[in-house]
DNA sequence: GTTGCCATTAGCCAAAAGTCGAATCACATC
DNA sequence: GATGTGATTCGACTTTTGGCTAATGGCAAC
C-alpha cells in the first residue's frame, strides 16, 4: 500500500477540538500518515508553502481570515495538484453544491459520526468524490457572477489575497501593513493590483465582490 | 365591510408581471381597494409619504436598491403603523423566520397559486400572520449582531437610509451626489451621520454591516 | 413663537485611498 | 552567465474620505 508510506495531511480548521478528531480519523484510515495543521489562513499559507507535495487539505469554510468559499477558489487555483476536502459546520445542499462546483474533492459535514468521517476519507484516498448520503446535486449551475469573481480571485498572488481578506473585515491600509509587517506603501499597491484584477475602482466594490462567496450562514455564525 | 372602503394598498415589487398579479389578488380580495405601485427604492419612498395611511405594504426583498431585509428592517421601524408582507422569490425557512423576526406581518413566496396568495391576503387583513405551510418556526432567535444593525439603520433619516444603500453599491460620493441631485458636501456629511449612526469608522464597514441583513440566494438571484 | 430636527451647502483640514514609476529580489529560461 | 518575467517593496503625488464648524431653510412639536 503506497497510501501508508508517506502520505502528508493538512488539516486546516480553527477549532482544536475537532481538529484533533478529525486527525485521529485521519491515522485510522493510514498508518503513519504525515499530518500539519493550520488554525488560520495564514498558518494555511505557511504549512502548503512548507508542504507542495501534500496529498490532501482538509479545509474548514470558516477560519480566522477567511469565510465562505474565499479560500477553497483559491487554494483549487493555485495548488491544483492538492485535493482540497471541504470540512464544515455547515450542511446546507447549496453549500455543498457550491463547494464541489468550486473544486472541492468531497465534502464532510462536522455533525458526520466518526465513523462516517472516516470512511468518506478512504473514499476520497482513493479518488472519489464524497458526498454526505440524500444530497441532490442536480441543481443549478454556478452562478456565473460568483464564478467570474473566484476566477478574479485565484488569479492574485498569495499576498494579494490575503490582503483582500483584510479588506473585507474593514481594516485600514495602515492597519494591514501594521499586521503583514510593512509598509503602507506596500499595502496601496498591493490593494491597487487587486482592483485592476477584480476589475473594480475601489475596496469597497472589490469586498462586495468577495462578499458573493461568503455563506450567509457562515456569516451568522461567527 | 369596513375592509372594501377605502383600503389602500402598496405593492412594492420591480417585476411589473408579478406586480400586476399580486394587484389582482388584491383587488379580488377587497373591492374597490386603491393600489399603489413601487418598482424601486426611489419610488417606495414617494409611494409610502404619499400614501401615509396606507393600510398594508406588499415588499419584495430584491429590489433595485435595496437586497435583503434592509428595507423591511427600515420600513418596520419608520412606519410602525403600516403593516408590512414580505413578498419573495426566495422561500427558505431561515429567511421565512428572519423575515417575521424582523417585524414582517407575514410572508408570501411567489411561487405560490393565486388561491393561496389570495387567502394569505384575506388572513393578513384580519391581522393575522400569514406563513406558508410547514414552516417551522421554531428556530433561533435573530441573530444579536444582525439585530443591532437593523436597529442601527432604522435610526437613519430617510435620506441616510438611501445614501446607504448606494454605499452598498460600492459608489463614491460623487457619484452618489450625482445621482440624488444634491452637492457632495451633502453627501459627506450623510455620510458621516451614516458613520456615527451605525458605530462604524469608515464606508466599507457600513456596507459590510448591511451584507448581515442580505440574504445570499438574494445575491445569487440577481 | 420657540425649539428642535432634518436637509442642504460651503469651507477647511487631516487622514486615508489609490496611481505611478522605480528599485530590488527570486526564479526560470535561453 | 545573461535575460526576462513577475512578485514585493517603497516613496511621491493626486484624489477621495471623513470630521468639524457654521449658516440657511423647512417642518413639526411643544
Amino acid at each position: 500500500m503506497t497510501l501508508s508510506d508517506t502520505s502528508t495531511f493538512i488539516v486546516a480548521d480553527d477549532h482544536p477540538l475537532f481538529r484533533e478528531a478529525l486527525i485521529h480519523a485521519v491515522h485510522n484510515c493510514v498508518a503513519g500518515a504525515e499530518i500539519f495543521e493550520a488554525d488560520s489562513l495564514a498558518s494555511l499559507y505557511d504549512v502548503v508553502e512548507a508542504n507542495p507535495d501534500a496529498d490532501l487539505l482538509f479545509l474548514d469554510l470558516n477560519m480566522p481570515g477567511v469565510s465562505g468559499f474565499s479560500a477553497l477558489a483559491y487554494m483549487r487555483n493555485n495548488h491544483e495538484s492538492l485535493p482540497t476536502v471541504v470540512v464544515s459546520a455547515i450542511d446546507d445542499p447549496s453549500v455543498i453544491r457550491r463547494a464541489i462546483q468550486h473544486g472541492a474533492s468531497g465534502f464532510i459535514p462536522k455533525s458526520s459520526p466518526i465513523r462516517t468521517i472516516e470512511s468518506a476519507i478512504d473514499s476520497i484516498l482513493q479518488g472519489e468524490v464524497w458526498l454526505p448520503d440524500n444530497v441532490d446535486m442536480e441543481g443549478d449551475d454556478l452562478d456565473s457572477e460568483e464564478a467570474r469573481v473566484a476566477a478574479a480571485m485565484s488569479a492574485l498572488t498569495p499576498h494579494q489575497f490575503r490582503v483582500l481578506m483584510m479588506l473585507g473585515e474593514g481594516l485600514l491600509n495602515k492597519q494591514i501593513a501594521y499586521q503583514l509587517g510593512v509598509s503602507e506603501a506596500t499595502i496601496k499597491a498591493h490593494v491597487t493590483a487587486i482592483l485592476r484584477k477584480m476589475q473594480v475602482t475601489n475596496r469597497t466594490q472589490a469586498v462586495l465582490a468577495v462578499q458573493q462567496l461568503n455563506t450567509k450562514d457562515a456569516v451568522l455564525i461567527e
